[in-house]
DNA sequence: AATGGCCCCAACCGCATACGA
DNA sequence: CTCGTATGCGGTTGGGGCCAT
């Protein structure tokens, strides 16, 4: 049993919009705003099911829209938040100002996907598609108990290796800080290995060298490199957490939830990284736990 | 000119999440 | 807490346009 539907079909046109629907529904939102998607087709004249006018409008009609091609900085940019983030469109879309989720993910799918592969990179994974130990660990044990062993992270510029990390798993759910020179985090894998984990220093110095993944339920060890995501992303994204309280670096940190996630711990520069991809509306309503201390 | 294949992208659909009663 | 509804998101589809034959 699905939900009822949005509206009546019966009643309702569907595929291409006209000009004149195009004009009323541009008329209806200059004078009333937009919102309130259920109730609009109706009080706009119009013969469509509110889904497809809050699509038209987001996605065509809005006054905001970019239009025309992408540019190559656009490329890449969608490239690295790609890579980040993975398909939340809706995200990236975020990113680029007048360009829509939709839009983004039509251009991936068309462009960007053949351009990575004639690089010969995966556009799923952002390896390169014909290099050795790239491969995903695919174990079968979708909670495996996983070990993390940092032994080759270091601080290229410090002498102590006493760095700190976070590992962050973007699609979605797991999280755990620590620090030390010799680091293991032990974790449970949401997704028979598929997901991409990010360790990064929290130092805003960079650690140097990818680091493995080792799954202790495997017999052969398999593994998986785990991706720098940050350190290449050359924009606003770049994190680099400042020293955190001790509270916090002292244990395991785990959060279920991305947005969560987002919301209370990537800080950047002098905000919070939830302000920079618009996740609060206003100024005072992320409750960061970190402090915000970078210079 | 007609036809077929391919590409692109607007639009749809189903599901997830948010939110209010 | 539960339920119903509204909205948002991401995957998929289908039709129009372009190009080669």
């Amino acid at each position: 049993m699905g939900r009822s539907p949005c509206c009546e079909k019966e009643h309702t046109n569907k595929g291409a919009w006209t000009k004149e629907e195009d004009e009323r529904l541009i008329n209806y939102i200059k004078v009333h705003g937009e919102g309130c998607w259920r109730s609009l087709p109706k009080a706009a004249g119009l013969q469509r099911c509110g889904k497809s006018c809050r699509l038209r409008w987001i996605n065509y009609l809005r006054p905001d829209l970019k239009r025309g091609n992408f540019t190559e900085e656009e490329d890449e940019l969608i490239i690295n938040l790609h890579s980040l983030l993975g398909n939340k469109w809706s995200l990236i879309a975020a990113k680029l100002p007048g360009r829509t989720d939709n839009e983004i993910k039509n251009y991936w799918n068309t462009h960007i996907k053949r351009k990575l592969i004639s690089r010969g990179i995966d556009p799923q994974t952002h390896r390169r598609q014909n290099s050795a130990n790239t491969t995903p660990n695919t174990a079968t044990n979708t909670n495996a108990l996983t070990k993390l062993n940092t032994n080759n992270y270091h601080n290229k510029n410090t002498s102590n290796n006493n760095n700190t990390f976070q590992l962050i798993n973007v699609r979605g759910s797991t999280l755990h800080f620590g620090h030390g020179s010799n680091l293991e985090y032990d974790f449970t894998t949401t997704d028979k290995g598929h997901e991409k984990y990010y360790c990064t220093s929290i130092m805003p110095t960079i650690i140097s060298k990818s680091s493995n993944i080792i799954n202790e339920d495997s017999n052969n060890s398999s593994i998986v490199t785990i991706e720098e995501g940050y350190k290449e992303i050359n924009l606003e994204l770049s994190i680099s957490l400042p020293n955190y309280s001790s509270k916090i670096s002292s244990n395991h940190e785990v959060m279920k939830n991305q947005q969560h996630y987002m919301m209370r711990y990537h800080v950047l520069g002098s905000a919070c990284l939830c302000s920079t991809l618009g996740f609060q509306n206003k100024e005072n309503e992320c409750n960061c736990t970190m402090p915000i201390s970078m210079n």
